[in-house]
DNA sequence: ACTGTTATATTTTTT
DNA sequence: ATATAACAGT
């Protein structure tokens, strides 16, 4: 089959590839060992095509023999394939796996994150939305600074408007694809108004930053294609196959911009008098599984999968339900708890794999306890050679969870791993350093550029910083601008004007480097030195600092890695024809490769069928999702925990925390563990928790109980010895919490209070009036959980009605 | 301008 | 319990 439309723009794969090898696979190699609906998958052609793939179905195989028979049995231009992925590991995986099918032609894809897509797309087409190619990827925290100097600006009382909501509030808008003018249409009260007076006054910010933050990326784009129809008609032109995968976990933003790419809208129909001639839509598949999504929180809409059907008219349905990874007991688990949600499109997932071990469930004192239990199992597993540790994984709701976990593996010689978590690129090291570099790529980057102005302290403080600022602001020039001129602003000492000068010519010296091709690890190690801030970790006896310059080491060699050979990795562009205005593969391309790491990215290579044990990935659900192992663990099964505290009055939030237990458990291969705590600790506080509600929804037979809630020890005094527990080596700091554990566990609810917490939390019913600081008079409408965990639901009025939490909300019983 | 103290929020989940 | 922010003191 031929391209029924010339391609502008690509490059040609012949004479982009000399060396490598043609490969043509054969048709048989290519539907090797699919099963029906698969192949269907694979060779379908023309309709849109939703592919249902339940856990395990083997929908990573369908995409990249899918893109495999595209572009050998069907012609179509490597170049015009666009692949979505959830992270760039995927993406980097299929690619692979693409390229073993058909050899190195298939580099030119794309293969990307929505995200790392949008990037791309948008650094070609800058010029049209008014921003400069070289723009900054802002991430959470530097949105959250940046809001938090926009609500200094409007005199925000922090208290009432916290930058957190508010960036919340802003990232729905944009997720809905709305801009501040249409946000402020729909604001329905005097607070909402104010927040989109944020987001105004933010988005200008931004601008001026030259930055965008990572919901920008997706609506720019969409609003890129909708302002300028010949601009989306030539990308249209371009991608001719359109897959995404995790579908389910798509939100509006990113379904517009596929409805962009790919839907026949009549809206285009009306275009023709644009003179460009109309691209057909772009053939597309999605992938998901509406069972597995999980982001609701940060947008995405389950109805995307669900409505597939409408949204795309002539859509064609293939349902994969055979699943390859996992023994029917567990396979059995994870069906009935999932088959509590109501409202789903029911789905029987088998395997013909056999029963396999039943589940096995441990009920632990504490958290300290279960990590024990799953410590010594994993030990057991490995004695018996049943397991390796990086056969294991260890999943758990919140990343504090792995906390426990950690200490106690350290302590028995565990070797082990975290996935996510408190992430290297969000280290307070590594961020400065991203901040230097961010700083010479982009000096309008205002967040970055104030990060390091005084770090390392180089007298340029607080009063400096507003002379300048004044300055910049007056003048209508970028701060960096201000500095760069700081002779001219009033008021700033002698001292500091040295200082001044001294840091424009560190920062000037060091942007000369990036002008002369300098290689970004080269640019990186003398941004560390020249600035002093490697000095200043290295003399320093804080032990911390000690880590703080490994890390830095770290970050070099990465940086190093990647000017060695920037064609690995998530966000390399082989298809990338040189652009003559960037610099060469370096600065920006560095920065925007760290800015889209996700968590999952950094799950290492495990090589295959080597002998060594390996290491125990621990991780959350969620960032487990696509992931599989032969034995995992499901730890802290309990409500208030999984599922989280905040799901537990709403029930579309109890459905996605149900849709996350059926992720968990549907990663497992051979073996699962699930477990609990009849105490933990949170917030310093012990709080007893009753076990999760999905554990009650799995078929009681399925699971064999290694230690149940009755086996426990009974809480009375004389337990309070220790002898019960364990080796009776208790530290004092143990001791102590098991003294305040008693009184949580038996006293009444008023001694427990005053005991732990040292705080009041009001004793509410329904009806109570309440004061609250910032939301005024208001009636307790509920009251769920008990002391400190107790969540009260206070109508406020005009203010609407709030779900707080007793222990930390400001509120008073009147 | 810097340092050390104390008060306060922080914990869902993430590109 | 820990991390950051605000504050006061040198």
């Amino acid at each position: 089959m031929s391209m029924q439309f010339p391609i502008p723009g690509l490059p040609s794969v012949e004479a982009e590839e000399p060396s490598q090898k043609r490969r043509r696979p054969s048709r048989d190699e290519l539907l090797a060992g699919l099963n029906e609906p698969q192949r269907q998958a694979v060779v379908h052609e023309g309709a849109p095509l939703l592919v249902v793939a339940g856990a395990g179905s083997g929908k990573t195989r369908v995409l990249t023999r899918r893109i495999a028979w595209l572009i050998s049995e069907r012609g179509a231009h490597p170049g015009s394939i666009l692949a979505i992925t959830f992270t760039n590991k995927a993406a980097a995986e299929m690619r692979e796996r693409v390229e073993e099918l058909v050899g190195g032609r298939a580099r030119i894809m794309w293969v990307s994150t929505f995200h790392s897509a949008c990037v791309r797309i948008l650094r070609k087409e800058s010029a049209n939305l008014g921003f400069k190619s070289n723009f900054t990827i802002y991430d959470a925290a530097d949105s959250k600074r940046l809001m938090t100097l926009v609500c200094r600006d409007l005199d925000l009382d922090v208290k009432r408007f916290q930058p957190r909501a508010i960036l919340n509030w802003v990232s729905n808008a944009k997720n809905e694809l709305q801009d501040h003018e249409e946000a402020a249409k729909d604001a329905r009260n005097t607070q909402e108004e104010t927040y989109a007076e944020a987001y105004r006054i933010y988005q200008e910010r931004l601008r001026q930053a030259n930055a965008l933050d990572f919901d920008d990326l997706l609506m720019m784009t969409v609003h890129l294609f909708r302002a300028f129809p010949e601009v989306r008609e030539n990308w249209r032109r371009r991608f001719r196959h359109v897959l995404v995968d995790e579908y389910q976990d798509t939100n509006h933003a990113q379904y517009a911009l596929i409805h962009e790419l790919c839907a026949d809208s009549m809206e285009e129909l009306t275009t023709a008098e644009s003179g460009a001639e109309r691209v057909p839509p772009a053939e597309l598949m999605v992938v998901g599984d509406a069972d597995q999504s999980i982001y609701a929180f940060r947008g995405a809409n389950i109805r995307n999968i669900m409505d597939f059907e409408q949204d795309f008219p002539n859509a064609e349905t293939v349902l994969l339900e055979q699943n390859y990874r996992s023994t029917q007991t567990i396979l059995t688990a994870a069906n009935s708890v999932i088959g509590h949600n109501e409202g789903r499109k029911p789905k029987k997932l088998w395997s013909d794999a056999g029963d396999g071990a039943k589940i096995t469930g441990y009920v632990g004192d504490d958290e300290r306890d279960e990590a024990r239990f799953v410590a010594e199992e994993i030990d057991r597993l490995s004695d018996e050679g049943k397991a390796r540790a990086k056969d294991v994984a260890v999943f758990y709701r919140t990343n504090a969870q792995s906390r426990v976990f950690e200490e106690v593996f350290i302590r028995v010689g565990m070797p082990y791993k975290v996935v996510g978590g408190v992430r290297f690129y969000e280290r307070r090291e590594v961020k400065d350093a991203l901040a230097y570099l961010r700083t010479i790529a982009n000096p309008a980057d205002l967040v970055s550029l104030r990060r390091i102005l005084n770090v390392p302290k180089r007298g340029i403080g607080e009063r400096a910083e507003a002379c300048i600022d004044a300055y910049a602001t007056r003048e209508r020039i970028t701060f960096w601008e201000g500095l760069q001129q700081a002779d001219q602003a009033p008021g700033i000492a002698t001292r500091s004007l040295t200082m001044i000068r001294s840091f424009v010519e560190l920062i000037e010296q060091l942007q000369s480097m990036v002008v002369a091709g300098e290689r970004v690890d080269v640019i990186l190690e003398q941004t560390l030195t020249r600035s002093g801030y490697l000095k200043e970790l290295e003399e320093s006896d804080d032990p911390q600092d000690e880590t703080r310059v490994e890390n830095l080491a770290e970050l070099v060699a990465v940086a190093r890695e990647f000017a060695e050979d920037p064609q690995v990795g998530p966000s390399a562009d082989p298809a990338d024809e040189p652009d003559p205005d960037a610099p060469p593969p370096g600065l920006t391309d560095f920065l925007e490769r760290v800015a889209l790491v996700a968590d999952s990215d950094q799950i290492p290579d495990v090589p295959e069928g080597e002998d060594a044990p390996g290491v125990v990935t621990m991780m959350t659900l969620h960032t487990a999702k696509g992931l599989e192992f032969p034995i995992v663990f499901l730890t802290g099964l309990e409500d208030g925990v999984f599922p989280h505290m905040r799901s537990l009055g709403d029930k579309p939030e109890l459905e996605e925390e149900r849709r996350l237990a059926y992720v968990g458990l549907t990663r497992a291969r051979e073996r699962l563990y699930i477990s609990r705590a009849i105490v933990r600790s949170a917030w310093g506080a012990p709080a007893h928790n009753p076990a999760s509600r999905f554990i009650d929804e799995l078929p009681v037979d399925l699971v064999d109980w290694k230690r149940t809630a009755a086996e426990q020890t009974s809480w009375t005094r004389q337990d309070l010895g220790g002898s019960s527990y364990g080796g009776g080596s208790l530290t004092g700091r143990g001791r102590q919490q098991m003294a305040s554990r008693f009184s949580s566990a038996s006293a009444s609810a008023d001694a427990s209070k005053k005991a732990m917490a040292g705080r009041d939390v009001p004793s509410l019913d329904p009806g109570d009036r309440v004061q609250h600081d910032s939301f005024g008079l208001g009636t307790v409408i509920s009251v769920e959980g008990a002391a400190e965990k107790a969540v009260a639901s206070i109508d406020f009025g005009s203010e609407g009605v709030k779900r707080l939490l007793l222990r930390y909300a400001p509120v008073e019983k009147l």
